[in-house]
DNA sequence: CAGTAACCTGACCATGCGGTCCGGTTATGA
DNA sequence: TCATAACCGGACCGCATGGTCAGGTTACTG
């Protein structure tokens, strides 16, 4: 249904570099760089790039498709989790470490654009809410948390840590800590603190 | 020093206006508005705006000053706050709720290009460190916690509850929770939920 | 190996932006 | 009231960007 006719050699190889090119220059430098400069990057011409997509919203819509599908990819793996605390503790690990620039505000704008885009993220919010009620009948989040609240704060610890000038790169763990700490009930145990490094 | 002749009175009444309707349109759509924009929102011709600011990123830069130092001074308010942590919390409270489309990521970037806003921003750190080695001392957060830590967090609440579409405006308050929350004490007391509606 | 359609390229266009400037206007104070 | 400097406005400039297109190139098919 989508491809009446294969794409030809030449143009299958660019569509992936242009992929790849965007994407990295998309978390490096943010959303707002010029469709020239990834072709440049790409080792392409700008013309190639409109070919394949065409509009620059519909590449950036095909970056975000990509791992909106690989996260909801993970989120089922994780729906039958015997730990549901650590289900969503895991998963919520996942969309950190591989959401950069794409925060929610800018999922929301695409998706109003790409109906595609909308339907991904609707499948993946979806996964989101079991888990979400899975890990609360699990006694690891509080009774009130809902799937919107844990929605609205995905992306808080990657963009709290990206807020500091120079952090290390792993600090967002140490926000996301935080914040699930601040999910669970009162009185709970605490998150497992990440490994001293000395004894 | 700064005034070697006081402004002219209808050059004072549109540099007011000017700041007012340029921090409205920031806060309503983001940081991208164009100049002319502001300057039609503020009823006033486009080398109006140029004539009070030298730069758009100098009228972003008075906006912000503005607000730095009225959190600024909410802070000294509440260096010694009988209470450290009812006064951290509060402080954050007063941060979600003045900072809007100015998160940290702006700031430092701001920051960089006007000298006046890196100090305006420094000493407001200062006072959040102060804040948090008391609320710590107190009690009220964990050992670990640090004032980086909270200036990182500290636009969490108002980004997370912005991000969901329709969300009620005090979503944030919520979401101040929660954080707040994750920083306390493992098996301290929970924050006193707000008032329920009925007793 | 030839014919062809798919593909690539970079010059080109339209648009919107930040910022400039000069002729006209207005507040001010003597 | 009048002279003047401060101020205002909006046409204008240079530049960058998203997007288009004609013409050359290349991978597939028979």
């Amino acid at each position: 249904m989508t491809s009446p006719r294969p794409l030809r050699a030449d143009a299958a190889r660019n569509r992936k570099l242009l992929l790849a090119a965007a994407a990295d220059e998309f978390d490096v430098r943010g959303l707002d760089v010029s469709v020239a400069d990834i072709a440049r990057r790409a080792g392409v011409g700008k013309g190639t790039v409109f070919r394949h997509f065409a509009t620059k919203d519909d590449l950036i819509a095909a970056i975000v498709l990509d791992r909106i599908a690989a996260l909801t990819e993970t989120g089922g793996e994780l729906l039958n989790a015997p730990d549901a605390g650590a289900a969503l503790l895991e998963f919520l690990s996942v969309v950190a470490r591989e959401m950069q620039h794409f925060d929610l505000v800018y999922l929301q704008r695409a998706a109003e654009l790409v109906p595609e885009l909308s339907r991904a993220q609707e499948r993946l919010f979806r996964h989101v809410h079991v888990l979400v009620e899975r890990a609360r009948s699990y006694g690891a989040v509080r009774a009130d948390i809902t799937g919107a609240d844990v929605v609205a704060l995905m992306c808080a610890p990657k963009h709290a840590a990206s807020s500091l000038p120079d952090a290390p790169p792993d600090l967002w763990q140490r926000y996301l800590a935080i914040i699930f700490d601040g999910l669970r009930p009162a009185g709970a145990h605490p998150l497992p603190q990440p490994p001293p490094s000395s004894p």
